[in-house]
DNA sequence: ACTAACTCTCAGGTTTCTTTCAGACAAAAC
DNA sequence: GTTTTGTCTGAAAGAAACCTGAGAGTTAGT
């Protein structure tokens, strides 16, 4: 099996290599573009499976970028990124098909997710499944829902994303500097005390349905959820 | 197979001496550098499989050489190196990817430690198991978890540590001035009885559950993890 | 505009770990 | 058998890591 290609297109190297970076340690096939037009040349060059956009380009707009790759033949879905206050003018009429669009800032766990929620809708046969099952806690990414042994548990979107990150992790210790970094937006600059604040939350939320401690702290090192016992 | 290749990238001498002596032994290949600059014309001569990174260096930032290393299309993982009242403001959006972080002082095992982590999930073929199964001992690095004869122990962070470098060394006796320097922080300036007391301290934990002495004492040298009986 | 939910920070409280030290113990030397 | 040397271990102070509740500030929804 071949990896997905990816072709991200932004204007700042930091968003850049950051995607490229994140994306390639998912195991993604990586290409990058930093405007309209180098993105138009890229697309043919090697046709990518799905495209990252940011919708405000130096030479061009979303809607040009993607009305030439429409018109030169690109089918790939397209997951534009965008400034929060830019939204709802900008978005509205892009999404179409198996389109989505992330707000800038975003979480690198986040995009991941997207990305291969995109690629779930999408046909292709390469896909991560939408249901997560690592024992008692099991993740429908489609339904954003989360059950513990059979009862579903209503989270905040923080929550979710974190417990979502352990589970994928699951059986592997994970350092706050590592769950802050994937978790978080990646512009946060705050104190790692946020993530026992809400590794606090889940636990009080998670914990009293199992018959276990489900996260688990390794002092000194960090978190860990165990799939079995 | 050939050598992983690490580039040090430190300003002090003494910290850059001590990793380079302390990884070579440890089988690596290694070449340093003592700024951004010289870092980033490193890696173009020869592309390391590894990076270690003072954060703190007196040309550029950790964020700069980064950002400089991955346009120059440098995608080898980076351990990021840190003093530990830096931690909160400079590591955050840092560990992207494999990467990770050690604050200084940090002990030399712990670094070996930390680099096979990282080469294990980026897939660098060369890679360490992350089970080390030696005899009635199977430590499980992934999970940071110890066993022994299949029942799972509780240790402490340094009783861990320990157990570990006893149990990679097994079969060969290491003297307490080993210990100290291995295990323990490098600017640690106590005296070796702390080694007889976590030896203590492991034995009570370890000896119980198994049928013989695991940990064995070769009086006016040091001590032994052995294997089989 | 009001309310509810969520995010983030902070500090007090709690648990666990580290380190030192002194006396008990064991092995070798004489 | 006694001394000397080296090792073991329990106790205890202090430090570090972690947990959690309360509250301020923000955002989202009605």
């Amino acid at each position: 099996m071949t990896k997905t290609r990816v072709l991200i297109v932004d204007d700042e190297p930091n968003i850049r290599d950051l995607l490229a970076t994140s994306l390639r340690f998912a195991g993604f096939d990586i290409q990058t573009a930093a405007n309209g037009t180098a993105a138009v040349a890229a697309v043919t060059a090697s046709e990518p499976d799905i495209i990252l956009l940011d919708v405000m380009l130096p030479d061009m707009n979303g809607f040009s970028v993607t009305k030439k790759l429409r018109s030169a033949g690109i089918q790939a879905p397209i997951l534009f990124l965008t400034a929060r206050d830019e939204v709802e003018d900008k978005i509205t009429g892009l999404t179409v098909g198996g389109d989505d669009y992330l707000t800038k800032p975003f979480s690198l766990d986040e995009v991941v997710a997207r990305i291969q929620a995109i690629l779930r809708r999408t046909k292709s046969s390469d896909a991560e499944p939408a249901v997560i099952d690592a024992g008692p806690v099991v993740i429908n990414q489609d339904a954003h829902e989360v059950s513990v042994e059979g009862t579903l548990v209503d989270l905040s979107p923080t929550e979710y994303k974190l417990l979502r990150f352990l589970v994928m992790n699951a059986d592997r210790v994970l350092t706050k500097a590592q769950i802050l970094d994937h978790v978080w937006e990646y512009d946060f600059n705050g104190d790692m005390g946020i993530v026992e604040s809400y590794v606090s939350y889940l636990r009080k939320k998670i914990d009293p349905i199992s018959s276990r401690s489900l996260i688990q702290t390794k002092r000194g090192v960090g978190y860990i959820y165990k799939k079995y016992d």
